[in-house]
DNA sequence: CGGCATGTTGAATCTAATCAATCCACGTGG
DNA sequence: CCACGTGGATTGATTAGATTCAACATGCCG
């Protein structure tokens, strides 16, 4: 852990908010202004853990994260995944005890803001109060489209999702381009997100490199067929909320 | 839809916000004062659909209402339960295009309260702003819990969980004691809710019945062995992060 | 080089879905 | 009052999809 220079770490995250927002000038400097800690985990690492109450809320700066519940009998659901810009324990600035994991991927580094100055923020700018809510309020939005595949989408049609999904989130910070992007997820981790065995996570995806749909390989998706993808799953983009609008 | 002389239909509010946190006087009489018209709704019928962009967001006064997903196909995935005091669709407040829809599954009265009077509150008192945000944040967190449910549950204990879930949910707002409670959800409402078909939901209920676990007829619940029910599903009421603390 | 994590494949098994009847309670209209 | 229609619940038979178990391949790292 080492205590930041500031140089602009946190450029990241008003660059994030400005992709569903318009930010003012006060408060891109108050944002900027937040004190904040770098810190750097390995990849497999927690971050924060089930049953923690955590001071402060991270900024993915590079690298993945993702969170999950582990159940009995070693059974694990993956909630979602991270990539930078996200704030995935944003929610336990209003909710104070953890009911997830939160775990880096890989190599990650994020940067810890306190609550403290996270509640002193929102305080004295209630448009930005306004946006972060809508942050973890487009988290849900999310949530509820995963439980609707895990309910009532095939396993060929979760996958399919889920690439559309992770792919557009990486273009949108510009980590993705020309349909190819670094996916540092392993199959079993997969599976844990979509509800499925290893092995069968295995062979859907078989299916989908022999149809040329998508490719993964290597920690690496190549996308072959992104209209066919999107058709396949019936792929609506609308439900992370993106239009912009001046809170 | 008749405009309501507000005998006290907003106390619902204030008892159920003082559930997860504590309001001064000041508050609570704002709350009192929001404008709010009441409405009856049949069952079955839409309180708002997936696409809308509604100007208001409805407290249940009484009676019963879900919220799903339809995919093509005829599928359709139930998201959550609502009972009085809950406000569904509060999401709405700030995420301004539905991405799913609401309905009464019986006979339901809500208030509807305009998005307008909810952002003045929440502008003069940060308190509320607060607490309300910590509401969206639980239903995330609900949706967390179904979520691993259905990746990770068997049919059998994701069942027995949502009994659990309901069951101390109306046993809060009193309409539930001594194991016993009304439910008016059809067997396809529960399949839809819990990633099932309405066959094996059918199936499980009856084997939960012959071990006296807990029986459904005739839209009402009665468990007979509460502890075994939760032993069965692991059920751990902390997800729903009821603990109070003063905003 | 050995060890370990990850990915791949086959075979057997099982859970839950699907298809198809039937039943029952209830309300409606003749 | 009874015939009828309807929505929900129940049951059986069959099948599809996914899991489990097991073996083996590959690649990376110390």
């Amino acid at each position: 852990m080492s205590s930041a220079p500031n140089d602009h770490s946190l450029d990241m995250l008003i660059c994030r908010l400005e992709i569903i927002a318009t930010l003012s000038e006060e408060e891109r400097a108050a944002i900027r202004s937040l004190p904040a800690k770098t810190r750097i985990l390995n990849a497999g690492q927690d971050i924060v853990c089930d049953g923690d109450k955590p001071s402060q809320s991270c900024l993915i700066l590079n690298g993945w994260a993702c969170r999950y519940k582990l159940l009995g009998a070693g059974r694990r659901q993956i909630l979602s995944f991270h990539i930078p810009g996200d704030i995935p324990d944003l929610h336990s600035l209003h909710i104070h005890t953890m009911d997830h994991s939160l775990a880096a991927l890989k190599e990650t580094t994020v940067v810890l803001i306190p609550h403290d100055s996270l509640r002193e923020l929102t305080a004295r700018f209630p448009g930005l109060a306004a946006i972060l809510w809508r942050e973890t309020l487009i988290d849900a939005a999310v949530f509820r489209e995963w439980m609707t595949g895990m309910g009532r989408r095939t396993a060929y049609e979760r996958m399919a999702h889920l690439f559309c999904e992770l792919y557009l989130r990486l273009q949108a910070v510009g980590l993705a381009q020309s349909y190819h992007c670094v996916l540092p997820i392993t199959q079993v981790d997969l599976a844990d997100a979509l509800g499925l065995s290893n092995v069968h996570v295995n062979r859907v995806l078989k299916e989908m490199r022999e149809q040329n749909l998508v490719t993964l390989r290597g920690g690496s998706l190549t996308i072959e067929a992104w209209d066919e993808l999107m058709r396949a799953c019936e792929f609506d983009p609308a439900y992370r909320h993106l239009e912009k609008r001046a809170s």
